[in-house]
RNA sequence: GCCCCGAUAGUGUAGUGGCCUAUCAUGCAGCCUUGUCGAGGCUGCGACCCGGGUUCAAAUCCCGGUCGGGGCGCCA
């Protein structure tokens, strides 16, 4: 057996007792007759207490030259010691280096300076090595088991589309060539086209978390040109029923993140409440409540501006109902002459996503895409694929998706 | 793709034409120190993004590039 316990796992049973532990070495204190050594796994830290006359002169000697951030196994004596922290050290015996860290570090893990997330994202590996970064995708993964859950248990199947498709199932977004053996395919920036054949087939509720690729040369906090994005798609329903769909998810994902104490105390963040049902405002609400602070007209896009002015009357989760037909996809369905039926789901200023009812008259989806100059073989869908990162950047309280991304993919990332 | 702002030791920063042989912290290296937990003390190491230009003199001013931050656009 490599390790007999977890770092954080010591206790006062094992008084007197001994074991053996595997971890980072974070922290190196060498008082000159005895030194302290702090040892790190993802369970917590456990104190390795090295008096000289104890451990001898040589390792005494060897052990606290080691570098920060150096993998260890130790072996030793657990020691119940009201000046230790959580009163309990390990008095070692045996000390083996599995790795040695290189010096100096590219980002010290415990340091007191902050590192810009740019210098953190090309050391990811040290970066991830803090709590409050680690945190991050507890919560990540909090509203990942969530989100199946919660589908599943509304009668949503969940579905694995392709990713690399023939030819650009969409006219507006770029995508990705990728060689595809002696053909040119692509990237697949968006499940739709598979949903609706879904549809079709009679699989009338399905959902996909999966990758979507967008060669968009966006630079923002909020966009990435790979992110993970959860698509919704159902049959037999209306854009009420589908924003049931969404407010009820995003309750569940509160929900299990608010069970997150350790990674929100560690984001010094308070868990989101979510009430239900979350308010919808319309359009002409919104540009009302806009107009008094921008310069907005009826038939605008909600500019950054605008969308704020918003979010000073509505701080959490809400609609955005009742589109303009302009403003919205060919496929999203009328409500009278000049509104339609497609929403935004919003948190304060920022568009989390969008959905709507889809036209499901063939004739008049195939006019509707006439008037705006594109093929009517296109099809659109109810849901645009919510951003997994946005959810997690949300309820994590971080300022940049990247923070909530392993390995983000943005306009200059390609590595690590 | 456009507009505004920025880039100085491993990390984070100070420095607005000569006082810069470039500040401070942290780190790293060495020495001292037997209860550290933001350990402490002493000594040392380490940097002006790249390419042009202006000037007697450039980290500092100008032009181009690259990268970063914010906003816009794009994301039917």
């Amino acid at each position: 057996m490599l390790q007999t316990r977890r770092c954080g796992e010591l206790s006062e049973a094992d008084d007197d007792t001994e074991q053996t532990l595997c971890g980072w070495l974070q922290e190196t204190r060498n008082l000159g007759g005895i030194a302290f050594l702090q040892l790190r796994d993802s369970t917590g830290i456990a104190q390795l207490t090295l008096p000289k006359k104890k451990v001898g002169e040589d390792n005494f000697k060897v052990w606290t030259a080691i570098a920060r951030e150096s993998t260890l196994r130790v072996t030793g004596t657990v020691k119940a010691n009201q000046e230790a922290p959580n009163g309990l050290e390990l008095v070692p015996t045996e000390l083996e280096v599995l790795n040695a860290a290189a010096t100096p570090l590219p980002l010290g893990v415990v340091d007191r300076i902050e590192s810009e997330i740019e210098t953190r994202l090309n050391a990811r590996y040290l970066d991830l090595r803090r709590p409050e970064v680690a945190a991050f995708f507890r919560i990540r993964a909090a509203i990942s088991g969530a989100v199946h859950n919660h589908l599943r248990r509304e009668g949503f199947l969940e579905v694995q589309t392709p990713k690399i498709i023939a030819s650009a199932t969409e006219g507006g977004t770029a995508l990705f060539p990728v060689q595809y053996f002696d053909r040119e395919a692509y990237l697949a920036q968006s499940p739709q086209l598979y949903k609706q054949v879904l549809m079709s087939g009679g699989l009338d509720r399905v959902y996909e978390v999966g990758p979507a690729f967008r060669a968009e040369e966006h630079n923002t906090p909020r966009h990435l040109n790979e992110f993970i994005s959860i698509d919704i798609e159902m049959s037999w329903a209306d854009d009420d029923d589908v924003m049931g769909v969404m407010e009820r998810l995003v309750a569940t994902c509160a929900e299990s993140v608010s069970q997150e104490a350790e990674a929100l105390t560690a984001l010094e963040m308070a868990p989101l409440e979510v009430e239900l049902p979350l308010p919808r405002i319309t359009y002409d609400e919104a540009i009302e409540i806009a107009s008094a602070k921008a310069d907005i007209a009826w038939g605008d896009d909600l500019s950054m501006e605008a969308t704020r002015a918003i979010a000073e009357q509505y701080g959490g989760f809400y609609f955005i109902t009742k589109w303009p037909l302009s403003l919205k996809p060919f496929y999203i369905q009328a409500e009278g002459e000049k509104h339609s039926k497609g929403f935004d789901f919003m948190f304060r200023e920022v568009e989390m996503t969008s959905g709507g009812q889809r036209v499901h008259d063939v004739a008049l989806l195939e006019l509707r895409l006439r008037e705006q100059g594109l093929d009517p073989k296109e099809f659109g869908h109810y849901l645009e694929p919510f951003r997994y990162g946005m959810l997690a950047m949300v309820f994590s309280g971080a300022q940049n998706v990247r923070e909530c991304v392993l390995f983000p993919r943005d306009r200059n990332r390609l590595t690590p």
